[in-house]
DNA sequence: ATCTCCATATCGTTG
DNA sequence: CAACGATGTGGAGAT
Protein backbone atom coordinates (compact mmCIF):
# COMPACT_ATOMS: atom_id res chain seq x y z
CA UNK A 1 0.00 0.00 0.00
CA UNK A 2 2.01 2.86 -1.46
CA UNK A 3 1.61 6.38 0.06
CA UNK A 4 3.09 9.57 -0.72
CA UNK A 5 3.28 12.62 1.36
CA UNK A 6 4.68 16.09 1.42
CA UNK A 7 5.05 17.78 4.17
CA UNK A 8 4.95 21.88 3.87
CA UNK A 9 4.99 22.16 0.08
CA UNK A 10 4.77 24.46 -1.83
CA UNK A 11 1.39 24.80 -3.58
CA UNK A 12 2.57 23.77 -6.78
CA UNK A 13 4.15 20.78 -5.59
CA UNK A 14 0.97 20.03 -3.47
CA UNK A 15 -0.95 20.68 -6.51
CA UNK A 16 0.96 18.10 -9.03
CA UNK A 17 0.76 15.23 -6.32
CA UNK A 18 -2.96 16.07 -6.64
CA UNK A 19 -2.69 15.71 -9.94
CA UNK A 20 -1.31 12.46 -10.12
CA UNK A 21 -3.66 11.05 -7.27
CA UNK A 22 -6.80 11.84 -9.36
CA UNK A 23 -5.01 10.37 -12.41
CA UNK A 24 -4.42 7.12 -10.39
CA UNK A 25 -7.62 6.99 -9.12
CA UNK A 26 -6.03 7.63 -5.62
CA UNK A 27 -7.56 8.58 -2.09
CA UNK A 28 -6.04 11.88 -1.29
CA UNK A 29 -6.00 13.62 2.13
CA UNK A 30 -5.12 17.47 2.35
CA UNK A 31 -4.61 19.31 5.18
CA UNK A 32 -4.22 23.35 5.70
CA UNK A 33 -5.70 26.50 6.11
CA UNK A 34 -8.88 26.65 3.56
CA UNK A 35 -12.49 28.35 2.99
CA UNK A 36 -14.96 26.57 1.63
CA UNK A 37 -18.19 27.56 -0.53
CA UNK A 38 -20.97 25.20 -1.74
CA UNK A 39 -23.67 26.11 -4.03
CA UNK A 40 -26.63 22.68 -4.82
CA UNK A 41 -29.01 21.64 -2.89
CA UNK A 42 -28.54 24.59 -0.61
CA UNK A 43 -25.35 26.92 0.02
CA UNK A 44 -22.94 27.62 2.51
CA UNK A 45 -19.82 29.41 2.89
CA UNK A 46 -16.79 28.56 5.42
CA UNK A 47 -14.44 31.45 6.47
CA UNK A 48 -11.03 30.26 6.66
CA UNK A 49 -9.85 27.64 9.35
CA UNK A 50 -7.26 24.69 9.24
CA UNK A 51 -9.25 21.45 8.11
CA UNK A 52 -8.75 18.05 6.74
CA UNK A 53 -9.99 17.28 3.19
CA UNK A 54 -10.70 13.96 1.95
CA UNK A 55 -10.93 13.10 -1.45
CA UNK A 56 -12.02 9.45 -2.62
CA UNK A 57 -11.39 7.89 -6.12
CA UNK A 58 -15.27 7.12 -6.15
CA UNK A 59 -16.00 11.14 -6.52
CA UNK A 60 -16.66 11.06 -2.88
CA UNK A 61 -14.92 14.43 -0.57
CA UNK A 62 -15.10 15.13 2.81
CA UNK A 63 -13.92 18.07 4.58
CA UNK A 64 -13.20 17.77 8.56
CA UNK A 65 -13.01 19.74 10.85
CA UNK A 66 -10.97 18.86 14.76
CA UNK A 67 -14.64 18.65 16.41
CA UNK A 68 -18.01 16.54 15.10
CA UNK A 69 -18.63 13.26 13.53
CA UNK A 70 -19.64 14.79 10.38
CA UNK A 71 -17.76 16.21 7.97
CA UNK A 72 -19.00 19.78 7.96
CA UNK A 73 -19.13 20.23 4.02
CA UNK A 74 -18.72 17.60 1.26
CA UNK A 75 -19.65 16.30 -2.28
CA UNK A 76 -21.34 12.71 -2.51
CA UNK A 77 -19.50 9.49 -4.51
CA UNK A 78 -19.96 10.28 -8.53
CA UNK A 79 -18.66 14.18 -8.01
CA UNK A 80 -16.02 14.96 -10.43
CA UNK A 81 -12.79 16.66 -8.29
CA UNK A 82 -10.39 18.78 -10.18
CA UNK A 83 -7.13 21.30 -8.85
CA UNK A 84 -5.83 24.23 -9.97
CA UNK A 85 -3.61 26.77 -9.06
CA UNK A 86 -4.84 30.75 -9.22
CA UNK A 87 -3.59 33.90 -7.40
CA UNK A 88 -1.49 31.73 -4.98
CA UNK A 89 -3.79 30.00 -3.76
CA UNK A 90 -4.75 26.15 -4.15
CA UNK A 91 -8.48 25.39 -5.69
CA UNK A 92 -10.27 22.12 -5.06
CA UNK A 93 -13.57 21.83 -7.18
CA UNK A 94 -15.76 19.12 -7.03
CA UNK A 95 -18.50 19.17 -9.12
CA UNK A 96 -21.67 17.06 -9.05
CA UNK A 97 -24.51 16.85 -11.86
CA UNK A 98 -28.72 16.22 -11.05
CA UNK A 99 -29.02 17.76 -8.67
CA UNK A 100 -26.02 19.79 -10.14
CA UNK A 101 -24.36 21.06 -6.56
CA UNK A 102 -20.53 22.48 -6.97
CA UNK A 103 -17.82 22.94 -3.92
CA UNK A 104 -15.01 25.20 -4.25
CA UNK A 105 -12.01 25.07 -1.40
CA UNK A 106 -9.59 27.26 -1.72
CA UNK A 107 -6.38 26.56 0.08
CA UNK A 108 -4.36 29.55 1.59
CA UNK A 109 -1.59 27.06 2.99
CA UNK A 110 -0.96 23.14 3.01
CA UNK A 111 0.38 21.87 5.66
CA UNK A 112 0.51 17.65 4.05
CA UNK A 113 -1.03 16.54 1.56
CA UNK A 114 -0.98 12.55 1.07
CA UNK A 115 -1.81 10.09 -1.92
CA UNK A 116 -2.95 6.97 -0.81
CA UNK A 117 -3.25 3.73 -2.53
CA UNK A 118 -6.44 2.09 -1.00
CA UNK A 119 -6.95 -1.40 -1.40
CA UNK A 120 -10.24 -2.72 0.27
CA UNK A 121 -13.10 -5.31 -0.47
CA UNK A 122 -14.02 -6.63 3.02
CA UNK A 123 -17.71 -6.60 3.64
CA UNK A 124 -19.20 -5.14 6.64
CA UNK A 125 -21.26 -7.77 8.38
CA UNK A 126 -23.33 -5.81 10.59
CA UNK A 127 -26.05 -7.76 13.36
CA UNK A 128 -28.70 -6.32 15.50
CA UNK A 129 -30.54 -4.47 12.13
CA UNK A 130 -34.19 -4.62 11.48
CA UNK A 131 -33.44 -7.78 9.02
CA UNK A 132 -32.20 -9.80 12.18
CA UNK A 133 -35.55 -8.60 14.66
CA UNK A 134 -37.90 -9.85 11.31
CA UNK A 135 -35.58 -13.14 11.11
CA UNK A 136 -36.38 -13.58 14.73
CA UNK A 137 -39.90 -13.47 14.44
CA UNK A 138 -40.05 -15.52 11.40
CA UNK A 139 -38.55 -18.34 13.09
CA UNK A 140 -40.77 -18.19 15.84
CA UNK A 141 -44.15 -16.04 15.23
CA UNK A 142 -45.48 -17.54 18.93
CA UNK A 143 -42.49 -14.58 20.30
CA UNK A 144 -45.22 -12.19 18.45
CA UNK A 145 -48.43 -13.09 19.66
CA UNK A 146 -49.29 -17.03 20.26
CA UNK A 147 -50.84 -18.31 17.15
CA UNK A 148 -49.76 -15.78 14.96
CA UNK A 149 -49.39 -16.88 11.58
CA UNK A 150 -46.75 -14.65 9.01
CA UNK A 151 -47.87 -14.78 5.49
CA UNK A 152 -45.76 -12.00 3.91
CA UNK A 153 -43.13 -9.83 3.85
CA UNK A 154 -42.74 -6.82 2.46
CA UNK A 155 -46.78 -7.25 1.22
CA UNK A 156 -47.14 -4.28 -1.14
CA UNK A 157 -50.07 -2.07 0.07
CA UNK A 158 -51.41 1.40 -2.00
CA UNK A 159 -49.58 3.21 1.03
CA UNK A 160 -46.34 1.02 0.62
CA UNK A 161 -44.97 -2.23 1.84
CA UNK A 162 -45.56 -3.94 4.96
CA UNK A 163 -42.67 -5.43 6.88
CA UNK A 164 -44.56 -8.10 8.25
CA UNK A 165 -48.01 -9.28 7.02
CA UNK A 166 -50.62 -12.44 8.10
CA UNK A 167 -52.98 -13.29 10.29
CA UNK A 168 -53.66 -13.95 14.57
CA UNK A 169 -55.18 -17.11 15.60
CA UNK A 170 -58.92 -16.26 14.40
CA UNK A 171 -57.81 -15.34 11.11
CA UNK A 172 -58.12 -11.63 11.66
CA UNK A 173 -55.23 -9.58 9.23
CA UNK A 174 -52.42 -8.05 10.96
CA UNK A 175 -49.83 -5.70 9.71
CA UNK A 176 -46.45 -5.74 11.53
CA UNK A 177 -44.18 -2.37 11.46
CA UNK A 178 -40.55 -3.17 13.01
CA UNK A 179 -38.00 -0.99 14.60
CA UNK A 180 -34.87 -2.06 15.67
CA UNK A 181 -34.81 0.80 18.52
CA UNK A 182 -37.20 2.73 20.21
CA UNK A 183 -39.65 4.84 18.32
CA UNK A 184 -41.50 8.18 18.53
CA UNK A 185 -44.80 9.14 16.87
CA UNK A 186 -43.80 9.28 13.33
CA UNK A 187 -43.34 4.87 13.58
CA UNK A 188 -46.81 4.98 14.27
CA UNK A 189 -48.20 6.91 11.72
CA UNK A 190 -46.45 5.10 8.82
CA UNK A 191 -48.04 1.69 10.54
CA UNK A 192 -51.32 3.45 10.81
CA UNK A 193 -51.08 4.05 6.69
CA UNK A 194 -50.56 0.92 5.96
CA UNK A 195 -53.61 -0.63 8.59
CA UNK A 196 -55.70 1.99 6.83
CA UNK A 197 -54.55 0.80 3.03
CA UNK A 198 -55.52 -2.60 4.47
CA UNK A 199 -59.19 -1.67 5.71
CA UNK A 200 -59.64 0.43 2.10
CA UNK A 201 -58.93 -2.61 0.45
CA UNK A 202 -61.52 -4.99 2.51
CA UNK A 203 -64.34 -2.66 4.12
CA UNK A 204 -65.56 -5.71 5.98
CA UNK A 205 -63.15 -6.53 7.84
CA UNK A 206 -61.22 -5.29 10.33
CA UNK A 207 -57.45 -5.07 10.39
CA UNK A 208 -54.66 -5.13 13.62
CA UNK A 209 -51.84 -3.51 13.48
CA UNK A 210 -48.78 -4.46 15.45
CA UNK A 211 -45.58 -1.93 16.15
CA UNK A 212 -42.98 -4.15 17.42
CA UNK A 213 -39.83 -2.11 19.24
CA UNK A 214 -37.87 -2.09 22.05
CA UNK A 215 -40.40 0.16 23.51
CA UNK A 216 -42.33 3.56 22.36
CA UNK A 217 -42.35 6.91 24.02
CA UNK A 218 -45.08 8.33 25.67
CA UNK A 219 -46.43 10.77 23.02
CA UNK A 220 -46.21 7.14 20.59
CA UNK A 221 -48.08 5.27 23.37
CA UNK A 222 -50.77 7.82 23.35
CA UNK A 223 -51.11 7.92 19.23
CA UNK A 224 -50.83 3.77 19.09
CA UNK A 225 -54.14 4.01 21.84
CA UNK A 226 -55.78 6.60 19.73
CA UNK A 227 -55.78 4.67 16.61
CA UNK A 228 -56.33 1.62 18.14
CA UNK A 229 -53.16 0.13 17.48
CA UNK A 230 -50.92 -2.74 19.58
CA UNK A 231 -47.64 -2.83 20.86
CA UNK A 232 -45.39 -5.44 20.85
CA UNK A 233 -41.77 -5.17 22.34
CA UNK A 234 -38.84 -7.04 21.01
CA UNK A 235 -34.98 -6.21 20.03
CA UNK A 236 -33.00 -7.20 17.60
CA UNK A 237 -30.93 -8.98 19.15
CA UNK A 238 -31.57 -12.80 20.90
CA UNK A 239 -32.15 -12.49 24.32
CA UNK A 240 -29.46 -15.12 26.26
CA UNK A 241 -32.12 -17.63 27.85
CA UNK A 242 -29.78 -19.99 28.52
CA UNK A 243 -29.28 -21.35 31.98
CA UNK A 244 -26.38 -21.88 33.85
CA UNK A 245 -25.08 -25.46 33.91
CA UNK A 246 -24.15 -27.00 37.26
CA UNK A 247 -25.50 -24.15 38.88
CA UNK A 248 -28.24 -25.13 41.00
CA UNK A 249 -26.26 -28.20 42.75
CA UNK A 250 -27.64 -27.96 45.86
CA UNK A 251 -31.45 -27.75 44.53
CA UNK A 252 -31.36 -31.07 42.38
CA UNK A 253 -30.79 -32.81 46.04
CA UNK B 1 -0.29 24.40 12.14
CA UNK B 2 2.43 22.16 13.26
CA UNK B 3 2.41 18.21 11.88
CA UNK B 4 3.91 15.58 12.37
CA UNK B 5 4.09 12.54 10.26
CA UNK B 6 5.47 9.19 10.34
CA UNK B 7 5.49 7.56 6.64
CA UNK B 8 5.87 3.09 7.04
CA UNK B 9 5.99 3.09 10.98
CA UNK B 10 7.46 0.64 13.23
CA UNK B 11 4.09 -0.43 15.08
CA UNK B 12 5.99 1.20 18.29
CA UNK B 13 6.71 4.38 16.56
CA UNK B 14 3.58 4.47 15.45
CA UNK B 15 2.13 3.62 18.96
CA UNK B 16 4.26 6.35 20.57
CA UNK B 17 3.35 9.29 17.78
CA UNK B 18 -0.40 8.28 18.79
CA UNK B 19 -0.05 8.23 22.71
CA UNK B 20 1.73 11.87 22.11
CA UNK B 21 -1.49 13.51 20.39
CA UNK B 22 -3.65 11.94 22.87
CA UNK B 23 -1.73 13.60 25.38
CA UNK B 24 -2.11 17.00 23.62
CA UNK B 25 -5.04 16.95 22.39
CA UNK B 26 -4.68 16.95 18.88
CA UNK B 27 -6.42 15.29 15.26
CA UNK B 28 -4.37 11.89 14.16
CA UNK B 29 -4.75 10.04 11.39
CA UNK B 30 -4.07 6.72 10.61
CA UNK B 31 -3.58 4.58 7.53
CA UNK B 32 -2.91 1.13 7.79
CA UNK B 33 -4.16 -2.49 7.08
CA UNK B 34 -6.18 -3.19 10.15
CA UNK B 35 -9.79 -4.85 10.74
CA UNK B 36 -12.36 -3.27 13.18
CA UNK B 37 -15.09 -4.76 15.94
CA UNK B 38 -17.87 -2.60 17.41
CA UNK B 39 -20.19 -3.74 20.07
CA UNK B 40 -22.54 -1.44 21.32
CA UNK B 41 -26.42 -0.32 19.85
CA UNK B 42 -25.44 -3.05 17.67
CA UNK B 43 -22.27 -5.33 16.67
CA UNK B 44 -20.08 -5.58 13.77
CA UNK B 45 -17.31 -6.99 12.21
CA UNK B 46 -15.21 -6.08 9.78
CA UNK B 47 -12.38 -8.07 7.62
CA UNK B 48 -8.40 -6.55 7.49
CA UNK B 49 -8.69 -4.18 4.49
CA UNK B 50 -6.40 -0.71 4.22
CA UNK B 51 -8.59 2.60 5.71
CA UNK B 52 -7.89 5.62 6.58
CA UNK B 53 -8.73 6.17 10.12
CA UNK B 54 -9.42 9.99 12.00
CA UNK B 55 -9.24 10.50 15.65
CA UNK B 56 -11.05 13.69 16.75
CA UNK B 57 -9.79 15.33 20.32
CA UNK B 58 -13.17 15.46 20.40
CA UNK B 59 -13.46 12.19 20.96
CA UNK B 60 -14.64 11.32 17.83
CA UNK B 61 -13.47 8.31 15.69
CA UNK B 62 -13.96 7.75 11.77
CA UNK B 63 -12.82 4.89 10.02
CA UNK B 64 -13.25 5.72 6.28
CA UNK B 65 -12.56 3.38 3.41
CA UNK B 66 -11.83 4.20 -0.32
CA UNK B 67 -15.69 4.57 -1.25
CA UNK B 68 -18.57 6.25 0.08
CA UNK B 69 -19.70 9.20 1.97
CA UNK B 70 -20.28 7.53 5.06
CA UNK B 71 -17.03 6.13 6.86
CA UNK B 72 -17.48 2.08 7.63
CA UNK B 73 -17.39 2.70 11.51
CA UNK B 74 -17.03 5.36 14.07
CA UNK B 75 -17.37 6.48 17.52
CA UNK B 76 -19.91 9.67 18.35
CA UNK B 77 -17.91 13.00 20.00
CA UNK B 78 -17.54 12.04 23.69
CA UNK B 79 -15.98 8.89 23.27
CA UNK B 80 -12.71 7.72 24.84
CA UNK B 81 -9.73 6.62 22.90
CA UNK B 82 -6.59 4.22 23.50
CA UNK B 83 -3.90 2.48 22.13
CA UNK B 84 -1.74 -0.21 22.64
CA UNK B 85 0.78 -3.22 21.55
CA UNK B 86 0.01 -6.20 21.67
CA UNK B 87 0.56 -9.18 19.77
CA UNK B 88 3.07 -7.47 17.24
CA UNK B 89 -0.54 -5.38 16.46
CA UNK B 90 -1.14 -1.58 17.12
CA UNK B 91 -4.97 -1.66 18.59
CA UNK B 92 -6.81 1.57 18.77
CA UNK B 93 -9.57 1.44 20.97
CA UNK B 94 -12.85 3.79 21.59
CA UNK B 95 -15.14 3.45 24.26
CA UNK B 96 -18.39 5.41 24.68
CA UNK B 97 -20.93 5.12 27.62
CA UNK B 98 -24.69 5.97 27.32
CA UNK B 99 -25.35 4.16 25.32
CA UNK B 100 -21.83 1.67 26.27
CA UNK B 101 -20.12 1.13 22.58
CA UNK B 102 -16.54 0.02 21.70
CA UNK B 103 -15.06 0.02 18.94
CA UNK B 104 -11.44 -2.14 18.27
CA UNK B 105 -9.22 -1.55 15.32
CA UNK B 106 -6.20 -4.04 15.20
CA UNK B 107 -3.98 -2.36 12.99
CA UNK B 108 -1.53 -5.08 11.22
CA UNK B 109 0.84 -2.71 9.85
CA UNK B 110 0.58 1.14 9.49
CA UNK B 111 1.81 3.37 6.05
CA UNK B 112 1.03 6.79 8.12
CA UNK B 113 0.42 8.41 11.20
CA UNK B 114 0.22 11.66 11.53
CA UNK B 115 -0.30 14.24 14.58
CA UNK B 116 -2.45 17.43 13.34
CA UNK B 117 -2.57 20.61 15.47
CA UNK B 118 -5.83 22.36 14.08
CA UNK B 119 -7.22 25.57 14.80
CA UNK B 120 -10.60 26.26 13.13
CA UNK B 121 -13.02 28.03 14.91
CA UNK B 122 -14.99 29.40 11.82
CA UNK B 123 -18.94 28.92 11.87
CA UNK B 124 -20.58 27.79 8.45
CA UNK B 125 -22.92 29.91 7.26
CA UNK B 126 -25.59 28.05 5.19
CA UNK B 127 -28.92 29.00 3.26
CA UNK B 128 -31.71 27.31 2.05
CA UNK B 129 -32.67 25.87 5.12
CA UNK B 130 -36.11 24.91 6.44
CA UNK B 131 -35.51 28.01 8.62
CA UNK B 132 -35.19 29.87 5.62
CA UNK B 133 -38.42 29.16 4.09
CA UNK B 134 -40.61 29.74 7.39
CA UNK B 135 -38.40 33.30 7.13
CA UNK B 136 -39.97 33.83 3.51
CA UNK B 137 -43.31 32.92 4.05
CA UNK B 138 -43.25 35.21 7.23
CA UNK B 139 -41.65 37.99 5.87
CA UNK B 140 -44.61 38.09 3.23
CA UNK B 141 -47.45 35.70 4.54
CA UNK B 142 -49.59 36.18 1.00
CA UNK B 143 -47.45 33.69 -0.33
CA UNK B 144 -48.44 31.28 1.19
CA UNK B 145 -52.48 32.24 0.82
CA UNK B 146 -53.81 36.03 0.35
CA UNK B 147 -55.21 37.14 3.65
CA UNK B 148 -52.78 34.38 5.59
CA UNK B 149 -51.89 35.56 9.11
CA UNK B 150 -49.18 34.30 10.91
CA UNK B 151 -49.61 34.08 14.62
CA UNK B 152 -46.65 31.69 16.10
CA UNK B 153 -44.43 29.71 15.26
CA UNK B 154 -43.41 26.45 17.11
CA UNK B 155 -46.66 26.24 18.74
CA UNK B 156 -47.27 23.36 20.86
CA UNK B 157 -49.77 20.59 20.67
CA UNK B 158 -50.16 17.22 22.04
CA UNK B 159 -48.72 15.76 19.03
CA UNK B 160 -45.69 18.06 18.96
CA UNK B 161 -44.86 21.64 17.41
CA UNK B 162 -46.42 23.00 14.29
CA UNK B 163 -44.00 25.24 11.74
CA UNK B 164 -46.51 28.06 11.63
CA UNK B 165 -49.99 28.20 13.11
CA UNK B 166 -52.05 30.99 12.02
CA UNK B 167 -55.49 31.50 10.45
CA UNK B 168 -57.06 32.07 6.90
CA UNK B 169 -58.70 35.11 5.85
CA UNK B 170 -61.95 33.82 7.08
CA UNK B 171 -60.02 33.60 11.26
CA UNK B 172 -60.19 29.42 10.63
CA UNK B 173 -56.86 28.27 12.00
CA UNK B 174 -54.78 26.89 9.87
CA UNK B 175 -51.42 24.31 10.77
CA UNK B 176 -48.76 25.24 8.32
CA UNK B 177 -45.85 22.40 7.98
CA UNK B 178 -42.56 23.06 6.15
CA UNK B 179 -39.92 20.84 4.36
CA UNK B 180 -37.13 22.37 1.94
CA UNK B 181 -37.26 19.67 -0.30
CA UNK B 182 -40.04 17.31 -2.51
CA UNK B 183 -41.58 15.27 0.29
CA UNK B 184 -43.18 11.95 0.94
CA UNK B 185 -46.59 10.56 2.78
CA UNK B 186 -44.50 10.83 6.25
CA UNK B 187 -44.84 14.51 5.81
CA UNK B 188 -48.40 14.61 5.06
CA UNK B 189 -48.50 12.07 7.99
CA UNK B 190 -46.97 14.30 10.40
CA UNK B 191 -49.33 17.27 9.18
CA UNK B 192 -52.48 15.52 9.78
CA UNK B 193 -50.81 14.69 13.50
CA UNK B 194 -50.91 18.26 14.31
CA UNK B 195 -54.06 19.18 12.60
CA UNK B 196 -55.97 16.29 14.58
CA UNK B 197 -54.26 17.68 17.83
CA UNK B 198 -56.02 20.68 17.14
CA UNK B 199 -59.20 19.37 16.46
CA UNK B 200 -59.13 17.46 19.69
CA UNK B 201 -58.73 20.61 21.61
CA UNK B 202 -61.72 22.48 19.76
CA UNK B 203 -63.85 20.12 18.48
CA UNK B 204 -66.42 22.47 17.35
CA UNK B 205 -63.98 24.38 15.11
CA UNK B 206 -62.74 23.06 11.69
CA UNK B 207 -58.48 23.02 11.08
CA UNK B 208 -57.24 23.70 7.90
CA UNK B 209 -53.56 21.73 7.63
CA UNK B 210 -51.20 23.06 4.54
CA UNK B 211 -48.16 21.28 3.57
CA UNK B 212 -45.46 24.07 1.99
CA UNK B 213 -42.73 22.44 -0.01
CA UNK B 214 -41.32 22.49 -3.36
CA UNK B 215 -43.24 19.40 -4.76
CA UNK B 216 -44.99 16.34 -3.03
CA UNK B 217 -44.97 12.79 -4.61
CA UNK B 218 -48.00 11.03 -6.36
CA UNK B 219 -48.28 8.88 -2.96
CA UNK B 220 -48.02 11.93 -0.75
CA UNK B 221 -50.66 13.68 -3.09
CA UNK B 222 -53.15 10.75 -2.64
CA UNK B 223 -52.34 10.85 0.81
CA UNK B 224 -53.11 14.59 1.47
CA UNK B 225 -56.74 14.23 -0.65
CA UNK B 226 -57.87 11.59 1.60
CA UNK B 227 -56.70 13.30 4.79
CA UNK B 228 -58.56 16.95 3.35
CA UNK B 229 -55.10 18.33 3.34
CA UNK B 230 -53.53 20.94 1.41
CA UNK B 231 -50.70 21.81 -0.53
CA UNK B 232 -48.24 25.08 -1.84
CA UNK B 233 -45.71 25.10 -3.79
CA UNK B 234 -42.79 27.18 -2.59
CA UNK B 235 -38.80 26.74 -2.04
CA UNK B 236 -36.63 28.14 0.33
CA UNK B 237 -34.77 30.25 -1.93
CA UNK B 238 -36.16 33.22 -3.18
CA UNK B 239 -37.14 33.16 -6.61
CA UNK B 240 -35.33 36.03 -8.77
CA UNK B 241 -38.48 38.25 -9.91
CA UNK B 242 -36.16 40.78 -10.95
CA UNK B 243 -36.94 42.10 -14.96
CA UNK B 244 -33.57 42.47 -16.91
CA UNK B 245 -33.14 46.18 -17.32
CA UNK B 246 -33.20 47.89 -21.00
CA UNK B 247 -34.30 44.90 -22.52
CA UNK B 248 -37.20 46.25 -24.11
CA UNK B 249 -36.19 48.81 -25.46
CA UNK B 250 -38.47 48.27 -29.52
CA UNK B 251 -41.53 47.71 -26.88
CA UNK B 252 -41.30 50.81 -25.35
CA UNK B 253 -41.52 53.01 -28.21
C1' DA C 1 -31.37 12.47 30.37
C1' DT C 2 -35.39 11.98 27.01
C1' DC C 3 -38.14 13.58 23.30
C1' DT C 4 -39.01 15.64 18.91
C1' DC C 5 -37.78 16.86 14.41
C1' DC C 6 -34.51 18.68 10.68
C1' DA C 7 -30.84 17.19 7.33
C1' DT C 8 -27.03 19.67 1.29
C1' DA C 9 -29.21 13.70 5.54
C1' DT C 10 -26.87 8.97 3.10
C1' DC C 11 -27.86 4.48 1.37
C1' DG C 12 -29.98 0.29 -0.57
C1' DT C 13 -33.76 -1.56 -3.07
C1' DT C 14 -37.39 -1.57 -6.18
C1' DG C 15 -40.40 -0.19 -9.92
C1' DC D 1 -34.57 8.00 -12.90
C1' DA D 2 -37.93 8.69 -8.87
C1' DA D 3 -39.72 6.83 -4.69
C1' DC D 4 -39.78 4.78 -0.34
C1' DG D 5 -37.99 3.53 4.03
C1' DA D 6 -33.86 2.01 7.22
C1' DT D 7 -29.92 3.98 9.63
C1' DG D 8 -25.21 1.82 15.14
C1' DT D 9 -28.75 7.62 11.37
C1' DG D 10 -26.25 12.64 13.55
C1' DG D 11 -27.31 16.94 15.56
C1' DA D 12 -30.00 20.80 17.62
C1' DG D 13 -33.31 22.60 20.66
C1' DA D 14 -36.69 22.10 24.25
C1' DT D 15 -38.28 19.98 28.51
Amino acid sequence: MPVSTLTDPTLKDAHYLVDTGFEHGEMLTIVGKCEVDYDGRASSHLAPGERLVILKPDGTLLVHRNKQRKPVNWQPPGSTHSARLDDNRLIVESVRSSPHEELEITFQTVVQVSRLEVDDVSDLELEGSEEDLRQRILADPDILETGFNAMATERETSAGPIDIYGQDADGTPIAVELKRRRVGPDAVSQLNRYVEALERNRPSKSVRGILVAPSVTERAKQLLTSEGLEFVSLTPEQEDISQPIGFSEDADK
